[in-house]
DNA sequence: AAAAGTCCTTAAGGTACCTTAAGAAATTCA
DNA sequence: TGAATTTCTTAAGGTACCTTAAGGACTTTT
């Protein structure tokens, strides 16, 4: 298994010894999800926390009237679970699904709060994914108060030009909160 | 000075003894501001993080055509500050007013920083609060991209009754994403 | 390799929400 | 207290974005 991503991940935000990490290792475990798999549901359990290792995930929420809005993309590097249904032991209100063939490290929440407590300075390193979390969402709701449609894919494809490239226009069209015509639209326009 | 309510709300997530009080309240300091005050504007330093003892916030961003857009309303017992730059140094990106006369407590980054070296529960604390902040936001993104301006209105009234009873409805409108006319229209209809 | 499904686009007609303007009610200020 | 400002509302015309429908291009499945 290749421990190098999520390490250096850690260690980009906090110092870990050895043990510690052998520790953080021993919590984590691996899993494979093929294009197209379900790694959560509306109304399961959501009590898994994901790393990306490869691959690309897609979370998305389904309304009353069946319609698709897309939540985040998670990419290398990134975490990603229903974060509020994670925290607060609620059935899942999202679906996560692989978009690509995924190679992804989970942490069970048990596990989590107890890494808190044998290594506190993961207090430390989730804080700060939190921070980033937070005001990654906040510039996203100030995006779409003030934004026309075309402006936000604009500001799509220059933030995130590597998603853009293994997404379809029609899931790009769900987290702008759009439909897929008038995507179509925008970029005749251009 | 009463710092009864923030110390409870430290109190409802991290246990803390009397030294380790006694320094948080050393590093917070007291300001009151006037209905209509700012504490925080655009392209400012934004070093502060505020606590709301009593009276109310509003923070809000002004795009490139002067629409205003309120991010989000702080009443008592809440933090708020901008904290994209308050975390990253940049200047603000937002606007912080009184919208009744305040009581503050404002604690300053580097001294936050500080606190999480001599008192590192505070890490955990401040974990909590981002989650909570995170899960709000994005909880928010969803609602926005799915439903109507008249079920937002519904929900707005449903979540924040007492910030309901304290702001206008220009403000709620701005907070919704729509204009004051447009709420107008939703109020008459229901 | 054919069949089935999904994606992306085009186009026509519809709706949610905006803009501008103006007046009445409430609040702030001198 | 009266004047000024801001809030909330109504209404008419406009625009951003949606719905439905349909066809061609890919991709996946058999």
């Amino acid at each position: 298994m290749n421990y190098e991503l999520i390490l250096n991940n850690i260690a980009r935000h906090i110092p870990l010894d050895k043990e510690e990490t052998d520790y953080f290792v021993s919590r984590i475990t691996f899993r494979e999800f093929p294009k197209k798999a379900l790694l959560l549901k509306e109304g399961q359990v959501c009590n898994l926390l994901s790393y990306v290792h490869s691959g690309a995930l897609r979370a998305y929420f389904i309304d009353g009237s069946g319609k698709e809005s897309t939540i985040m993309f998670a990419v290398p590097d990134w975490w990603v679970t229903d974060m509020y249904c994670f925290l607060n032991g609620r059935p899942a209100m999202m679906y996560i699904e692989a978009i690509e063939n995924s190679c992804i490290f989970q942490i069970r929440k048990e596990d989590l709060d107890e890494l808190y407590i044998k290594v506190p300075k993961f207090e430390r390193y989730f804080r700060i994914l939190m921070q980033n979390a937070y005001t990654r969402e906040q510039l996203r709701v100030i995006e779409n108060l003030s934004l026309p449609a075309k402006e936000r894919y604009n500001n799509f494809l220059d933030k995130y030009p590597h998603i853009a490239r293994v997404v379809t226009l029609k899931q790009i069209a769900s987290y702008l909160g759009i439909t897929p015509e008038f995507l179509s639209a925008i970029r005749k326009s251009k």
